[in-house]
DNA sequence: ACCCCTCTTGAAATCGATTACATAACTCCG
DNA sequence: CGGAGTTATGTAATCGATTTCAAGAGGGGT
């Protein structure tokens, strides 16, 4: 019993050579000499020695960290997302930090985005400052973006996604779609809403009914009550929501009041999120490769802190889901 | 444009001081004389000097993260967890890690735990073993609990809670009861079988009829093809089940096969996780105040960082969420 | 025998902040 | 006016590993 924790001065006393050996057959074995190497690795066992991450992470001028920004940490949506981070960053040594954009300050959120702090960032909030971001840590947007500000975006193509969405409707016979959007001001809830118009305006039809929403199963419900409050002849047929949490909140209100889905009102949501193939009816709904998402931002992070400049967007492919809460309209 | 990053000599040399007052105007203002720092303050707005945490983390000998550990970040059920223990860590300056320990191997999971990494840990998998975690960093277990390994619990009484949602069945007239267990060997399973057969001998009813699960949608959904597969005068007329997960997909298969929740079979959850309340029926459960969990296992972990020895454990209080899935049974 | 190379290894500087200790200036009071 | 006490600041050691530079040992070619 020497000291509290051996370092690596101990171990090097301990085999007889220097700390600079020590080190070596730590971060590169192949240069010392066999019989050396074991010797300190006789000694590195004996002393149960474990290096200091803080003093290499200061040499190194890195801190062995990436941060993920979530706008709620609470929302399942993006717990699955961390999963496809932690598996690339795991192996690669790094470690997953997380904040909540949303508990924490915006301003005191920027604190993350230190060089000492993390050796890069995921960004999965649109709403933040782009100024704030710039010239800091490498970054990369996942999901959301940040318009004007430069840097990978890892992503699907949502507009084009909610054409899909809504084609499929269509292709149901439904004429009279309503559209639940997502937050105002979001990035997600305009490229959703643009390709919802835009399927409509291909086929001829009129824009949609616009029920405002948040992503949340709370505004779903409230859309939900909004649409049973229509005449019973003006209300949409089908009813396409811009995340699952809410098109859940919406079956739930209407059911609630009789209706019965699909046959009273087509219902599409959007992500897939596990829970939805089991409720009744299964929601049709397009799938996010969530996971495939996080694993794609941690390894385009990954490249740019290993010096790639590339900032091309990775668009990875959504997947229409067709389960049974979308029919054809009652005549 | 002097160095790439203002360092903390670069601030001393401009306002004329030495580097250890600047580091006293840093950590310890009130000890600087006021015109001094005023000078110290200004220099360090025109250098737009950052503080490298991994210089003074390795002068303090602490890291200034606490660590994660959780069995599944895809699972909703803990994303609630790590929102509470955020809201407590990011004002006192930590850092929230996660990792998988699913993801990650067993092994290599125990290299969090140690003192260089992080400066303490947040254990959410009570499958973990007790003699890697032993001596290392303070460790707080939440929600699931290791055996025989003595560290602060944060948790609900599963025993009681599990009682109580037996009892609310028993007092709906169900005298047949099933109970869909969590996977094997998990304390939890165990804890929450054991108040349910405890509660079943108390009012002199028979033993449960047991179903395998391991908390997921699918093992909910494989149960509930095992309660179909009964002959109809056999099947329990209620059934609990261990999570809110399994009880969901427990639903969506007997509703499948033209089943009526809760007129053929009533349906008890646990944890009310947010969906729940708004399917159809919405699931009757116990909540557990997940965000609460978090927070208080942030704070234990911080009173044991800050050196209070206290290893008694904090049980939380469950409720008892009536909703529409559970009624008497059909005469 | 001599020079040049390669292979190993060690001494010491370094990463950037913190802090124990020393010192200087100043106040207060008998 | 001298000594104790207080306040403010600087000097230099320190946290623990990494890495540059230099040098010694040994091999091979001429």
């Amino acid at each position: 019993m020497q000291h509290q924790r051996p370092k690596i001065v101990d171990v090097a006393r301990l085999a007889g050579v220097s700390t600079a050996t020590v080190s070596r057959v730590l971060s590169n074995p192949q240069i010392v000499n066999a019989e050396t190497r074991r010797l300190v690795e006789e000694a590195i066992r004996q002393t149960g020695y474990r290096l200091n991450h803080a003093a290499r992470n200061l040499r190194h001028q890195r801190t062995g960290g990436v941060v993920a920004l979530v706008p709620n940490l609470s929302n399942p949506f993006f717990s699955q997302i961390l999963a496809g981070m932690a598996a690339v960053l795991a192996p690669a040594g790094y470690n997953l930090l997380v904040a909540d954009t949303r508990t924490e300050g915006r301003a005191s959120i920027l604190r993350y985005a230190e060089p000492s702090r993390a050796d890069g960032l995921i960004v999965l909030d649109g709403s933040l400052p782009a100024d704030g971001l710039a010239r800091r840590v490498p970054v990369v947007l996942a999901c959301e973006w940040i318009p004007g500000f430069a840097a990978p975006r890892v992503k699907i193509d949502n507009r084009q996604a909610a054409q899909l969405a809504v084609e499929h409707l269509i292709g149901h016979g439904h004429r009279h779609i309503a559209h639940v959007a997502g937050p105002p001001g979001n990035v997600l809830t305009d490229a959703r809403l643009a390709g919802t118009e835009q399927a409509l305006k291909a086929h001829g039809l009129p824009a949609p009914h616009i029920f405002p929403g948040d992503f949340t199963l709370a505004s779903g419900r409230r859309a939900g009550e909004a649409w049973l409050a229509l005449p019973a002849d003006e209300r949409p047929t089908a009813v396409f929501l811009a995340s699952d949490e809410m098109a859940c909140g919406f079956i739930g209100e209407v059911q609630h009041n009789g209706m019965v889905v699909p046959r009273d009102v087509s219902v599409m949501g959007f992500d897939d999120i596990e829970l939805v193939s089991h409720m009744t009816p299964a929601l049709s709904t397009i799938r996010q490769p969530r996971e495939a998402i996080g694993r794609q931002a941690a390894q385009r992070l990954l490249d740019r802190i290993g010096g790639d400049d590339g900032s091309a967007d990775t668009i990875l492919p959504v997947e229409l889901v067709l389960r049974g809460s979308t029919a054809a309209p009652r005549r």
